[in-house]
DNA sequence: AATGAATGAGACTTCATTCAT
DNA sequence: AATGAATGAAGTCTCATTCAT
């Protein structure tokens, strides 16, 4: 059992090997613009061999993008349900998010350019995936709404749609290289994104605060 | 000369005509899905006379973001010289986006789909283009911070990409169908937009005004 | 018109210089066995073009198989239709195939390889217009046994099989060069197959004739 | 040495077991549309046992053929040797040719639709194999020729021929199910090839027998 | 200007076979 | 004997671009 364990564990580590790999390239070259031997030259392995694991390079990028985005459902669904103000509950999304990238900038720059904008591909193929986030999102701020939190003529859904953007917009800066990325500046951008997006731009918000 | 002009008239109709039909192609199909012979079916023209009007597929899609793009930074430099408070400008933006989405929400479409977010392909080319918008916005918000109009603690990078990110992701809704999009709607998208991210989502900023 | 028409006709001069080259590369090296590539190598063309005019490679042979089947249909029609034996109708008929395989053996031997014996492939996919053929011939046989030509105690459908079943294995023969194939023994062999199909193997059906 | 005896019985049933599984499979997909992995699923053992036992998919199906074949070849050996008319001899050949279609109808479906018929695969590689039976059987005619018994105007080879092909087209009417196989129907085609292949269709050799 | 046939490089996917365990 | 992961050659089909008319 030991050798069935480690063999089928040797296999579990060569499809994450082939995995990353398509991350990277994908990050690098693009989805359309990469082939799947450059998948398999970057992993280190056979080209059958990817197909061994996968049945196309269609299935790598969903099994990437729904990988990490089931893991934001997830929090964003715990983050709902626990405790805390609206402000919080948002910030807690956004650090996620923006934490998710700080760890691993392949995979959010590829879930962003190749599925959550990808409105005639890969956008399409996952939209209810994406529209739950949205979903989850403008419930924390229905909630806070009900609460008296938050201003309640703002739809749930319009208010998710501009904290989102606004945060997938950060991610798109980064990715452009349109702004600094050093750890201090990921950093500083959660409470940034918070702020805008809580209290606006305007003078009188900050004032008020 | 006359015959001249009529000709050359006709020539520029011809070439009207395809990229008119490449837009309808690009937002149904996207620009990897589709062929240049459907383009070619689209406009009613024979298959090489596409090559005669433009170089290369590529070509096709820069004339279209290139054409708009340029409208686009016109607007947001006469927005940025003129009158107004920065609530007026930024509103007198958002609205022309907005505009642009609902005269022709395919070109709009392929834009913020094939370039403005394509972080591999054309995104990559018309980089500077893009960040020329960003900056024009960025400039009518240092101007606003320094008149005291708005906050000053929000980077003027930041609030364009706040402010644009927001723009973008709602014309993302409309794209994806995930936000209502009757004429209604849409005019009201206008005033959601500047509402929220000039005073926020926090009831503070709300009550202030 | 004359350039169109010119035009036209050297497009479907193109389309039977494909066709002509892919019965002699089905004939020499099987349909499995022989790559596209091999086709428009015989014909000289570009790959491509054999995309242009044909959809696949399985709609060649397909198309290989209609035209000529389709002739051999008509023909069976007619003869049934017309005047004489039913012997003479089934000397005709085998005449026809035997003559088709003189006038080109490579076409033949694509149809009866490829197509009527392959029972998992293209034979299955043609199976009507081969059963359409058979149905001919027991009507031909129906008709002599109603007319006290030929005995009635072997049904219709059986005779024909066994009448084109000994045809085709001919066929075979040639194609495997078990049987001599000079223009005599071609056509000598079109007396024999009527005369064993008609009269028999034994001695007491050739002493009644 | 019993253990010896039963191991090596094990391993010549995990080598049957993978034989009928390939003629199951052969004959449901066709030769060239399975896998190797589809016989080793059919099996219920491991891909890589397949090649523990053959050395590759063609011999898998040389096997299949030779098998079979060979016993087809002694038995006409047999029959010619033994005593009896011409026809009864040639009744006993097609008898057994159709009981072992009865009695496992994918074997001679595989060995039909993929060797016999395969002009440029197996057929070309078992042509001699193929050729001993055609020879056998015109054996058989020749002696009933020179003993008077059949006619001698048909050569041996293309009585032999006719006789085969006759045969072999009755089991392609039962492979593509163009002729009823009920088990008497199976049973009555013995007498019916042989009534149609030594009267002959025409009425006169009838009313002579 | 206009047509559409012709070109050929390129990508995905399949699958027989090998091999380490 | 048994397993199934690993390999990589090969083939079909696509489609941007060119070109002759």
């Amino acid at each position: 059992m030991a050798s069935t364990t480690s063999r089928s564990q040797a296999a579990a580590d060569k499809r994450r090997q082939i995995l990353d790999a398509a991350v990277r390239v994908f990050a690098r070259q693009g989805f359309h613009a990469c082939r799947v031997s450059d998948i398999a030259d970057e992993a280190g392995v056979a080209y059958g061999l990817v197909y061994h694991y996968f049945s196309s390079k269609d299935e790598i990028l969903d099994t990437v993008f729904l990988e990490r985005w089931n893991v934001l459902l997830h929090v964003i669904a715990e983050v709902d349900a626990g405790e805390g103000s609206a402000r919080d509950k948002l910030h807690a999304i956004a650090s996620f998010i923006v934490d998710s990238y700080r760890h691993d900038p392949d995979v959010m720059k590829v879930i962003v350019v190749e599925v959550t904008r990808a409105a005639n591909s890969f956008g399409r193929t996952h939209l209810s995936k994406i529209r739950e986030a949205y979903a989850l999102i403008a419930e924390v701020v229905a909630k806070a709404q009900e609460a008296g939190e938050l201003r309640s003529d703002v739809t749930p859904d319009f208010a998710a749609l501009a904290f989102y953007g606004t945060i997938e917009q950060v991610l798109t800066g980064w990715i452009f290289a349109l702004l600094p990325q050093s750890p201090e500046d990921v950093e500083a951008a959660k409470t940034q994104i918070i702020d805008t997006i809580c209290d606006g731009l305007d003078v009188i918000g900050l004032r008020a605060t």
